[in-house]
DNA sequence: CATCCGACACATC
DNA sequence: GATGTGTCGGATG
């Protein structure tokens, strides 16, 4: 068929009955050369799509094509509008189509249906055929659907948009009215925005007034329209207006503002505000319109997959199974009812007849019992997020609360039962928010939200008022009461949430000492030393254990896994509670380095016999129990102290204060003349090492002023050169300490490490590892060179411990044991949990001397595969042809290592311990394999034991060594 | 007094 | 600006 044929059969031949909307299409697909539907594309591509439904009318859609589109028709142009609406309600039903089409033959018109992109909408009149462009969108529409995507997203359009109205905000401030009165203003004008975008708001109104004001008679006008919504019955001029409700437009106050002011909001109105995304917005606005988060852009947002991945199973799973036994209920009822009703009309007999028919009622009512008792109990569910922020969680909670209430009313209709109006709203969503700007901004986004998805299911939005009041959206402290209590939380059948993240640390910096001390007398059983986040997972478990909550979901730092955090996960591990864990995430959202954890706990009580328990789910995989470390499988997390590994290993000294000095300096003290009191510098003058030293870079020659912990300033003044510079240099910072040994004692380092220089006494050498490093790698440092913080000591001497310490058995446990830091998520050595947990060979333990042990031919092969590990390594880190020895200015300290030349220092630049072992050439491979096979026999082992057998020997050894 | 941690911090590409 | 990888000192027990 020629478009032109098309043409004339078609044009100003409206559609007369439904069977001729077939016969278009089936034109149309012969115009475009495509194969129209046909008993052999059944399930993929059928015309009369779930006309089995039973309630008669229309089937979903006129026509389907899977993956691709539906398609409805109507007889008048004017009720295309109808037919988008009926397409987009039942788009779930349709496995969501791409693009939603509807037509009268005299016009087609697309309408995108991505998830997260902007909509878009092509018309097609029917003289458009002729050419050859609208035949090929068209058929595009069948063959790639996919390429209608636009590229604009909605987190696009909606960052434009929050970035104008950030940049009025911070205007109307310099401009000099308070941070609350602009946020109020700045929210209501985005609420105009959006409503006049979605037309609540009619005729453009806000957009006209916006291009009608100059800086003269802004104010006034928007008074004049906010003073219109605030009231049932409202007008500007002779137009009536919506009214408005839910807080927002409690008064009419406006703000002054200027001409700058007023071409902002001009390009703001232009936008198209009705597809913003809400959740996002508010983040987006928090961060412009809150002063004290302004400088935190780049914030943390939790996006929405991270969201869903706690919303899923703490919200919906439990309510789906519940959907799923009402369905069957209804199904098995009408059944029920129809074989009654057959049997009522092929009796004979009145009275069984009528019996029949009064049996075939009760089923009936027994089906729409459970649909609506369903509904009902949906409309209850109160879901909270006890740190709100400005509605993320909430705005997409309550987004799957209604797809699911609209899910289940598709599933109702399509096995016989009429179809109600959705009913779930934003009162099932509850929530808790410290901030005021984010808390409103969490009432307009979850109605924005509301809206939104009524109109994108071809719904109307409920109106007078438009907006209620969301009393549901709290501004308080979520842990801390006014009295000093931990602050209750409304009560809720499930908690999700996002709670902030502030290290322990930083707690008294950033919410002042008085706060940080009384929330810890408010909560006795959590540890101090917990991160801010930890309060609310104790929370949560409060209100599951209380029976008030049934399910809880939160996003924690993965630092919820060790340390005193873990203490408030230890309940909850112990009664089996965790049922959903993501241990170890990384963050999406750039800037924030931090990894997280997704903890999710249900009430001990929830198995029923009937359903069972949930069976645990550990980072997406089945497992059998799911322990207070976030691991599955073994549980190290009650591994003890042993009294044979205590006073062995130390953390380093921390100086406070720029007790560092360059090298050139202290090589001129050390050069300069003996001191009044007769002592060379060198008395207090050492070289040091720090952690990037040991692994990430080339050794430093770093030098520290070290008066140690028992000269006197009197006694230190006599050292002339290095007393004046701890004078100049770090006096001043000590004076204002917080901690008075440190003001009064300002000479010396902040701490003396008085453990850590006895223990050391005079080995000529000991083991050192990095504090935070990726490989957990052990080095000698030689007698004298002095460890910062970020370096723990070994007090040891012997290759043997050192290899009993670089085997692979310790470097699992390590990794077990210890925590981690950051992006990289590198593991950290923590000397209380990693090595004084750690069970040695027996007879090799740290509290025997190594001598005792030298006839020990364990301990001798582990030492010479240590001792060769280490000889080869340091060769390859100091060539002998690269490195050239030179002594250093004065004796008594180690000899300098310099490159030969700038080819070598190149060379050398790239040798350090941490490529080396990203690189893990096969020779070292083979001395740690070798070393390994030593270790192994020590312990009775065999040589190629895998790595969870050991760990659990280890462990068994722990609890023997502990008395356990 | 000693250990632990950082909605990190910073050097480097 | 993304990537890689470990500082430093306050705060708690």
């Amino acid at each position: 068929m020629t478009p032109d044929a098309f043409i004339r059969t078609w044009s100003g031949n409206p559609l007369s009955e439904r069977s001729s909307a077939q016969a278009h299409f089936i034109a149309l697909c012969g115009l475009l050369g495509v194969e129209p539907p046909s008993p052999t594309t059944a399930g993929r591509f059928e015309f009369e799509k779930g006309a089995a439904k039973t309630t008669g009318g229309d089937g979903w859609a006129d026509v389907w094509l899977k993956d691709a589109f539906a398609w409805e028709y109507k007889k008048a142009k004017a009720d295309l509008d109808a037919a988008y609406a009926q397409v987009q309600r039942y788009a779930p039903a349709l496995d969501n189509p791409p693009l939603l089409i509807v037509s009268d033959t005299q016009e087609i018109v697309i309408r995108t249906a991505f998830t997260g992109a902007v909509q878009e909408r092509h018309d097609i009149a029917i003289e458009d055929l002729r050419g050859a462009d609208a035949r090929d969108l068209l058929r595009r529409a069948f063959q790639e659907p996919r390429s209608f995507r636009p590229r604009r997203t909605r987190a696009d359009l909606t960052e434009d948009a929050a970035a104008t109205f950030a940049d009025l905000a911070l205007r109307l401030r310099q401009a000099g009215h308070d941070a609350p009165v602009v946020a109020h203003f700045v929210n209501r004008l985005v609420f105009c925005m959006f409503a006049e975008d979605v037309r609540l708001l009619p005729e453009k109104m806000f957009e006209k007034m916006v291009f009608a004001s100059d800086p003269g008679t802004f104010e006034e006008n928007c008074r004049t329209l906010f003073a219109a919504m605030a009231h049932r019955g409202g007008r500007v001029g002779f137009t009536p207006i919506p009214w408005f409700n839910g807080g927002l437009f409690d008064d009419d106050a406006a703000l002054p503002v200027d001409a700058g002011d007023i071409a902002m909001l001009r390009k703001a109105a232009k936008m198209d505000w009705s597809q913003i995304d809400a959740s996002l917005l508010g983040t987006l606005f928090e961060r412009g319109l809150d002063p004290g988060k302004r400088s935190q852009l780049g914030a943390h947002y939790t996006d929405a997959a991270k969201i869903m991945q706690i919303v899923e199973p703490v919200v919906l799973r439990p309510l789906k199974t519940e959907w799923d036994a009402a369905r069957a209920t209804i199904a098995a009822a009408l059944e029920e009812e129809r074989a009654a009703s057959a049997e009522a009309a092929t009796t004979r007999a009145a009275a069984k007849a009528g019996a029949a028919t009064r049996r075939a009622n009760r089923a009936h009512d027994r089906a729409t019992r459970a649909h609506l008792g369903f509904l009902e109990r949906l409309r209850g569910v109160r879901v909270l997020d006890p740190a709100c922020g400005s509605g993320n969680f909430l705005n997409l909670t309550l987004t799957a609360l209604k797809d699911l209430e609209h899910r289940a009313n598709l599933d109702a209709e399509a096995m016989g039962l009429p179809r109600p109006a959705p009913s779930v709203g934003p009162e099932c969503v509850v929530g808790i928010e410290l901030s005021p700007y984010a808390a409103e901004l969490a009432r307009v986004s979850t109605w924005i939200a509301e809206i939104q998805w009524m109109r994108r299911n071809g719904f109307e939005a409920s109106t007078d008022p438009i907006l209620k009041p969301l009393g549901t959206i709290e501004c308080r402290d979520a842990v801390l009461a006014g009295d000093g209590t931990p602050a209750e939380w409304p009560e809720a059948e499930f908690i999700v949430g996002n709670p902030p993240f502030l290290g322990n640390k930083r707690m008294i910096a950033e919410l002042g000492e008085d706060y940080a001390k009384a929330l810890r007398a408010a909560w006795p059983d959590v540890p101090g030393g917990v991160d801010l986040v930890a309060y609310w997972v104790a929370s949560a478990w409060r209100a599951v254990e209380a029976g008030r909550t049934r399910r809880v979901g939160l996003v924690t730092t993965n630092s919820i896994r060790g340390g005193a955090n873990r203490s408030v996960l230890a309940a909850p591990a112990e009664a089996g509670a965790i049922f959903e864990a993501w241990s170890d995430e990384p963050w999406t959202v750039a800037g924030a380095a931090v990894r997280v954890s997704m903890v999710m706990l249900a009430s001990p009580g929830e198995a029923t016999p009937e359903s069972g328990a949930e069976t645990p789910r550990l980072d997406g995989r089945e497992v059998d129990r799911i322990a207070a470390d976030l691991t599955a499988g073994l549980d190290l997390t009650g591994a003890f102290r042993l009294e044979e590994n205590e006073r062995v290993c130390f953390q380093g000294v921390k100086f406070v204060g720029r007790f560092d000095v360059t090298r050139e300096l202290a090589a001129d003290w050390l050069k300069a003349p003996k001191n009044p009191n007769g002592r060379p510098n060198s008395d207090v003058i050492r070289r040091y090492v720090t952690g990037n030293d040991l692994t990430k870079q080339r050794p430093a020659e770093r030098w520290v002023i070290d008066f140690e912990a028992d000269r006197t300033a009197d006694e230190a003044s006599f050292y002339e050169g290095p007393f004046e510079r701890i004078l100049s240099e770090v006096k001043r910072g000590r004076d204002t300490n917080s901690r008075k040994s440190r003001r009064e004692n300002w000479w010396k380092h902040g701490e003396l490490n008085r453990g850590m220089r006895s223990a050391l006494g005079d080995l000529d050498r000991f083991i050192v590892t990095a504090e935070v490093s990726k490989h957990r790698a052990f080095l000698w440092l030689d007698h004298g060179m002095l460890i910062t913080g970020s370096i723990y000591a070994i007090a040891r001497d012997d290759d043997t411990t050192f290899g009993i310490l670089h085997s692979r058995f310790h470097e699992a446990w390590s990794l077990r044991m210890g925590t981690f830091l950051g992006k990289g998520n590198d593991p950290r050595y923590t000397p209380s949990t990693t090595f004084e947990t750690f069970p040695f060979p027996e007879g090799l333990t740290p509290d025997i001397p190594a001598a005792n042990y030298a006839g020990d031919p364990r301990a001798q092969a582990i030492a010479d595969a240590a001792a060769d590990l280490n000889h080869k390594r340091e060769a390859w880190l100091n060539p002998p042809d690269l490195v050239r020895r030179v002594p250093e200015v004065v004796e008594g300290y180690p000899d300098r290592l310099l490159p030969i030349d700038d080819t070598a220092a190149k060379e050398l630049k790239k040798r350090t311990l941490t490529n080396l072992y990203n690189a893990r050439p096969a020779w070292l491979a083979g001395l740690h394999a070798r070393l390994d096979a030593a270790v192994a026999a020590a312990y009775g082992w065999p040589e190629d034991i895998a790595e969870d057998d050991a760990l659990a020997r280890l462990l068994e050894l722990n609890r023997e060594r502990s008395g356990q």
